[in-house]
RNA sequence: GGAGAGGUGCCGGAGUGGACGAACGGGGCGGUCUCGAAAACCGCUGUGGGCCUUGCGCCCACCGUGGGUUCGAAUCCCACCCUCUCCGCCA
C-alpha cells in the first residue's frame, strides 16, 4: 500500500513511478478525487458528531423538562442526518481503499527502465556452463530413469503439473531442504515454521490480494487460504506490531510448500516440474530499520547466491527492469540457475525490497529510540531457493554419460554418505 | 461437534447507560534524594484521522469485529471471530 499522503503530496511522483510500470498514471487522480470527497464530508460528519457530543453532555443537567424534551428531539433529526451522511463517508472511504489496494509500489530510482522481461538487465553470470561429451538429457527423462520421478502417477493422483519424487528424489529434496535451512541459520536467520494456510488479512498483508485472487486456492466455507510462498505468513508474523527498535533488524527463514493455480496456456511449462501447483521452497525474510533496508537487499542477495555457489551450480544475477518488477516489489534481483538439458536458465531466486509497502499493509511499526511516533518498518524477501527447479539443476549439471547423477558434496551428509544417484 | 467462561491501554486488572480515553497496580521514561546504586517520593507515559488561528492547540474515532437500540454505549441487544476449561472425536 502507498502513503496516501505522499500521493497527496507529490502525485507526479507517484504517476511517474506508475508509468515506469506500464501502469495508468490515471490511477493517482481518482484516489485524489476521493480523497478530496472523503475530507469534505468527514469534514460535516465529525462537526455533527462534535455538535451531538457537546449537546448530549448538556442534557442529563437541563431541568426544564420541556427545553430537555426539545434538545432530544433535535438531536434525535441530528442522529438521523448524521448516519446518512455517514453511509456517504464509508462508500467513498471503501472505494479509495479498493483503489489503492490495487496500486502497486513504486520502481526505486536505481531500478532500470524496462517495458518487460526483456528489459531486465544480467548484473553477472558465475560459473561456467558446463560441457558434456555426450549429449545432456533433460530431467525429464533423467527423473523417470534413475527410477526418482513419476510423473504418471502424479497425475494419476491430482492431475497434470503433479508428480510424486521417489527414492532417492525425495531424499534428494528434502536434503535440500534440510542443507537450506541450517545454512540460513547460519546466515543469522531464526526458523520459522508457520501454517501453510491462513486467512485473508494475512493474505492482502503482503500484497497478493486482491490483485493475484485468480492465483491462489482458498477454503470455500472457511477464512483459509492456502499460502502461495512462505513471504505470506513471515510477512503476517508481526502484523498490528509496534516492534522495539532495537530489535531491528529481525531476519527469519522458513520451509514452505508453495501453492498456486498456474492457468497458463496449456503447452508452456507443462514438462518436466518446473512448474506446477505445490512446489516447496525454502524462504528468507527481514524486517528491518527503513534507512538499511537497501544494503540489507544486497545481503540477502549474498546470501541467496551462496547457495547456489555451494551446490556447484552455474547461475546469474539478473536486476528487474520496471516493468517486470512484482506488485509489492520496489527493487528485484532474480537468480537463475543453468539447466544444461532443458538448455534454459530458470528463476530460481527471487530478492526484493519491498520498502514499507507490507508494513503499511500489515500495520508492521516500530517506535524510534529517540522518541516520537512508530515508523513503518521495511520489510525484504528472497527464496533461498525454490527446491524443484534447484532439482532440475542438479540433475542436469551433475548427469553422467551412463545416466547418473553425482550428488553435490554439501548434500552429501544428508543423504546418508550417498556419493551418486544411479538408475535402478 | 456439545457445555461453560471470557476478550478493556506495554502487562495485570477495575468499570454494567451520562465529565471514561478509561480507576488501581506493575512496567517504562523523567525528576528529587544519594559519592553511586537500591528504596522512597513527585511527575509523565496509547493509536489513527481531520482542521486551522501550527498551538506543545481544537475536534473526531478507537475498550475482539460488524450491525442495532438510545439525545448519549466499554457498559444494553443481535451476529460473527478468537482464547480458555470440561466432554466427545481424532494424527
Amino acid at each position: 500500500m502507498l502513503d496516501l499522503n505522499l500521493i497527496r503530496r507529490q502525485p507526479d511522483l507517484v504517476k511517474e513511478g506508475l508509468r515506469k510500470r506500464g501502469e495508468d498514471p490515471a490511477l493517482v487522480d481518482q484516489v485524489l478525487e476521493l480523497d478530496a470527497q472523503r475530507r469534505a464530508l468527514l469534514k460535516q460528519v465529525e462537526a455533527m458528531r462534535a455538535e451531538r457530543n457537546r449537546v448530549s453532555k448538556e442534557i442529563p443537567r437541563m431541568t426544564d423538562p420541556d427545553a430537555r424534551a426539545a434538545k432530544i428531539a433535535a438531536m434525535r433529526t441530528l442522529g438521523d442526518e448524521l448516519k446518512a451522511l455517514e453511509q456517504r463517508l464509508r462508500a467513498v472511504e471503501d472505494r479509495l481503499h479498493e483503489q489503492l489496494a490495487w496500486m502497486p509500489n513504486l520502481p526505486a530510482d536505481d531500478v532500470p527502465l524496462g517495458a518487460d522481461e526483456h528489459d531486465n538487465v544480467v548484473v553477472r553470470t558465475v560459473g561456467e556452463k558446463p560441457t558434456f561429451d555426450f549429449t545432456p538429457q533433460p530431467h525429464w527423462d533423467l527423473g523417470p530413469a534413475l527410477g526418482i520421478l513419476d510423473f504418471d502417477r502424479g497425475v494419476k493422483l491430482s492431475g497434470s503439473r503433479f508428480y510424486v519424487l521417489r527414492g532417492a528424489g525425495a531424499r534428494l529434496q528434502r536434503a535440500l531442504i534440510q542443507w537450506m535451512l541450517d545454512l540460513h541459520i547460519r546466515q543469522g536467520y531464526v526458523e520459522q515454521y508457520p501454517p501453510f494456510m491462513v486467512r485473508e488479512r494475512v493474505v492482502f498483508a503482503s500484497g497478493q490480494l486482491p490483485k493475484f485472487r485468480d492465483n491462489l486456492y482458498h477454503d470455500a466455507e472457511e477464512d483459509f487460504w492456502w499460502v502461495p510462498t512462505a513471504e505470506v505468513p513471515l510477512t503476517g508474523l508481526h502484523m498490528d506490531e509496534i516492534l522495539a527498535e532495537e530489535d531491528l533488524p529481525l531476519y527469519y527463514t522458513a520451509y514452505t510448500p508453495c501453492f498456486r493455480r498456474e492457468k497458463m496456456s496449456a503447452g508452456k511449462d507443462v514438462r518436466g516440474i518446473k512448474r506446477g501447483h505445490q512446489f516447496d521452497k525454502v524462504e528468507m525474510y527481514k524486517f528491518v530499520h527503513p534507512d538499511t533496508s537497501d544494503r540489507e537487499l544486497e545481503a540477502m542477495l549474498a546470501d541467496a547466491e551462496e547457495t547456489l555457489r555451494l551446490l556447484g551450480l552455474t547461475y546469474r544475477v539478473v536486476q528487474l527492469c520496471t516493468g517486470d518488477l512484482g506488485f509489492a516489489a520496489r527493487k528485484t534481483y532474480d537468480l537463475e540457475v543453468w539447466a544444461p538439458g532443458s538448455g534454459e536458465w530458470l528463476e530460481v531466486s527471487s530478492v526484493s525490497n519491498v520498502g514499507d509497502f507490507q508494513a503499511r499493509r500489515a500495520n508492521i511499526r516500530y517506535r524510534p529510540k529517540a522518541g516520537g511516533r512508530p515508523r513503518f518498518v521495511h520489510t525484504l524477501n528472497g527464496s533461498g531457493l525454490g527446491l524443484p527447479r534447484t532439482l532440475i539443476a542438479i540433475l542436469e549439471t551433475y548427469q553422467q554419460a551412463d545416466g547418473s547423477v553425482v550428488i553435490p558434496e554439501v548434500l552429501r551428509p544428508y543423504m546418508g554418505g550417498m556419493e551418486v544417484l544411479r538408475p535402478a
